[in-house]
DNA sequence: TACTTAGTAAACAATC
DNA sequence: GGATTGTTTACTAAGT
């Protein structure tokens, strides 16, 4: 292989602007709105996850109401910039996030932006590549797609790939296939058409990717409690924003993603884990394994809440690592372990070997570069014991019921309780 | 400075 | 045969 020029010249070029737009966009929170399907999901050939969670299993009202809709909903669409009256329905989450000032350095009352629209749409989304895999995905009804529909909906969805290079496609498959957050589903035997796999999210590392979301937009929305010098106008779509952020507590957006967390809780390992019909059940205690608590958050170290502050996509990303299933694992690994998206590995994944055969079912042929590293199989779907902290697990669940409580959702936990309760009361 | 992570480019094989 | 998909390696940039 020759000498690889990292990036080509345009790409380093927009480089620099990229910080001020991921500075921006974290500023967006709505970027967490910006799980798209808050703002777009009319707009969205998929169906959204509204639909899905009413339309899917048919499950009860606690399902639906614990499920990551509800977030999205009740808290993520507060943030959507054109929230109010209806979102632009072929508007990307960038889009709706930059709105009209785009430039985020300037405070929302700046009128000296000097980036237009279709500059904006041209701009590369926030996100990691993780992170826009995870959300087209999440987006798509059945929680799996090809490849070919994630393209489609990163097209769709931010503009800028549209026109890109195709490169950017490269490191999409690149992330599927390196990131242990992706698994490859077979698709059914009576395929219709097309080639390649599904993709799904592994149940296992979706908090993760939320937590990545989550961390990647909600200090945003906080830092959007913080008026700016001067108030934005009224015309201004930060001006949404910034009373909406003002409306919600920080303990209440991490309400939310601890019900997200919940919801989407390690551990849920159904008998097909990437299907998306399978129930989740808030009363195993053993399902839950995040804690919402920063304190309690043995996966995601203040360290990546840090990062985040100064480099939103690549700490959330980073975070995933560190928030990995195996936390302790995450720092000092050996340099061989590397390459594009590994940031979700850990450490046993590396001895995990064939581990190609159980994802893509075909035998890796011997490396064609005849290179001195030892080779490390991806080691992606290795799968770990995970451990339950009964201290964290018990503080969970009482956060989880007080969330809950607090959202006039009843879990069947709590219903059980009840119920008990009540028993009691008859045999008095 | 060393390390980590994300992104990119490229090569290659398998599949459609 | 060409296009697409999936995997892997190598490298750069940026952050810690």
């Amino acid at each position: 292989m020759g000498p690889i020029i990292g990036m080509s010249p345009d790409k380093k070029a927009e480089t620099p602007g990229m910080q001020g737009e991921r500075v921006g966009l974290r500023g967006l929170c709505g970027g967490a709105g910006t799980l798209p399907e808050a703002e777009c999901g009319a707009a969205s050939p998929l169906a959204t996850s509204l639909d899905r969670g009413s339309v899917g299993s048919g499950g009860s009202e606690d399902e639906e109401l614990t499920n990551l809709n509800w977030l999205h909903e009740n808290l993520l669409q507060n943030f959507t910039l054109g929230g109010a009256g209806g979102a632009q329905p072929s508007a990307s989450p960038l889009f709706d996030i930059e709105g009209d000032t785009g430039a985020p350095q300037n405070p929302p009352s700046s009128s000296s932006s000097s980036l237009s629209q279709r500059d904006l749409l041209k701009s590369k989304p926030p996100f990691s590549f993780s992170l826009l895999i995870y959300m087209a995905i999440e987006q798509s009804p059945s929680k799996r797609l090809p490849v070919k529909d994630i393209y489609g909906w990163i097209v769709q969805h931010f503009p800028y790939f549209s026109s890109a290079p195709t490169g950017w496609k490269n490191s999409v498959r690149h992330n599927l296939s390196l990131n242990k957050c992706f698994r490859k589903v077979e698709r059914s035997l009576g395929k219709l058409n097309g080639k390649g796999s599904l993709w799904c999210v592994d149940p296992e590392y979706r908090p993760n990717l939320i937590q990545a979301l989550k961390k990647q937009h909600f200090p945003a929305a906080h830092a959007f409690c913080t008026p700016p010098a001067s108030t934005p106008p009224a015309t201004s779509p930060h001006r949404h924003l910034f009373l909406q952020g003002c409306s919600l507590k920080e303990s209440d957006i991490d309400a939310a993603t601890a019900m997200m967390l919940l919801n989407a809780a390690p551990g849920h390992h159904h008998a097909n884990p990437c299907d998306p019909e399978s129930p989740l059940d808030l009363t195993q205690p053993d399902l839950i394994l995040v804690s919402s608590d920063p304190n309690q958050d043995h996966n995601y170290s203040s360290m990546a809440l840090q990062r985040c502050s100064s480099r939103s996509s690549s700490s959330s990303s980073s975070s995933l690592d560190d928030g990995g299933p195996s936390p302790g694992h995450a720092r000092h690994r050996p340099r061989t372990c590397r390459a594009g998206s590994e940031g979700f590995h850990s450490d046993e994944d590396d001895s995990d070997l064939g581990d190609r055969d159980e994802r893509g079912g075909r035998p890796r042929p011997a490396p064609r570069r005849s290179s001195s590293s030892v080779k490390h199989p991806a080691g992606k779907r290795a799968r770990r014991e995970l451990t339950v902290n009964p201290e964290l697990d018990e503080e969970l669940k009482e956060a989880a019921g007080s969330l809950l409580h607090l959202a006039g959702i009843r879990t069947s936990m709590d219903l059980n309780k009840r119920s008990a309760k009540s028993k009691k009361l008859n045999r008095k």
